[in-house]
DNA sequence: TTCTAGTTTAGAATTATTATAAACTAAATA
DNA sequence: TATTTAGTTTATAATAATTCTAAACTAGAA
C-alpha cells in the first residue's frame, strides 16, 4: 500500500488540484504515481488495475472525475490519438510519441530525440500552451 | 449541384476507394472536395452540411462508411486530437495544426511553417508513415 | 461533537460509432 | 434490353466511452 512518504506528495497534488484526499483519491494516486517507468493508460484500464488488485474499491466515476482534475491540474497529460478514447500519459514533461497503428501501443519519445528548428506564432491574442510531435509508425 | 468536370474527379476517387459512384457518395464527394479552401469536419458537421444545404438526402450510415473508406485510400486524413470525436481534414499533404482548447478549433499550418531537425528512428521493424505536429494554444 | 460542503456511488442519460437486415440499385451478363 | 447479382442505402438497434444525477456518506471546520 502506501508508503508514508508518498503519502504527503499525494495529499499535496490532490489539494493542489482542488480535491480533499479521499480514501479512494489515494488509492488512485498510488496507481497513478507510484511507479519507476511512466505510465499510459486508459480510464479502462487504470478502473481495472485498481479494482483487480487494489485495496479499495473505486468507482468508475471517481477515477473519471479524479483523472479529469489532475489533467487540467497539470499532474497528468492527455495524449494525441485517432481513437474515440482518451489516452493518458504520466509522463507531463514536454515529449513526444510514436503510435503503432496496428496494436494502437503508444510508446515514448524522449524530448531530446526531437528538435525542431522552425515553429510558427501563435494566432493573435493566443500563447502556445504545448506542443507535441506524434509519428505513426506502421510495419 | 456536380459540374461535369468534378465528376469524373469524383468517379475516379470513388472507384479507387473500391465506391461505386452512387448518387449519394458523389454527393458526399461534392460536399468535401468542391472547396476552394482545405476543410476540417466530424462526421457529425459534414452530415449537417449535407442534410441541410444538399440535394440529395443521405444516411449518417453512408457517410460514416465513406468517410472511412476515402480515409483508408488516402484521400482524407485523420486528424489526432484529445477530443472522443474524429476530425478528418480534406488537405492530406503533410502538414500540421494548431488546436485551440477554448474553442475547440483546427486550424492548419503549412508544412514549410515548422521544421524539424532532428527526428529518431522508428522501432526496429517499423517505418514511418506519419509525423504530425499539433500545437495546442490558449488564451 | 455537530454541521456543512464536498465526495462517492450505482445507475441513468448522452454521445459517437458500428452493426444489422430489409429494400433498393449499379452494372455485368444473357 | 431484360435479367441477375453483388454491392448499396437506410432506419434502427447495439455497443462503447463518457457525463450526469441524486441519494448516502465523510472530511474537516466550527
Amino acid at each position: 500500500m502506501i508508503i508514508n512518504n508518498n503519502l504527503k506528495m499525494y495529499v499535496k497534488k490532490l489539494r493542489s488540484s482542488n480535491l480533499r484526499p479521499t480514501k479512494q483519491r489515494l488509492e488512485i494516486c498510488h496507481f497513478l504515481f507510484d511507479r519507476k517507468k511512466t505510465f499510459h493508460f486508459t480510464v479502462e484500464t487504470l478502473n481495472k488495475k485498481i479494482n483487480m488488485n487494489g485495496s479499495t474499491k473505486v468507482s468508475l466515476a471517481t477515477i473519471y472525475n479524479t483523472v479529469e482534475a489532475f489533467t487540467k491540474a497539470g499532474y497528468l497529460k492527455e495524449i494525441l490519438t485517432s481513437k474515440n478514447k482518451s489516452f493518458y500519459d504520466t509522463n507531463i514533461k514536454s515529449h513526444h510519441h510514436f503510435y503503432d497503428e496496428g496494436s494502437k501501443e503508444l510508446t515514448d519519445i524522449h524530448y531530446s530525440q526531437i528538435k525542431l528548428s522552425k515553429v510558427p506564432m501563435p494566432p493573435k491574442g493566443k500563447k502556445i500552451k504545448n506542443l507535441e510531435v506524434v509519428i505513426r509508425i506502421q510495419k
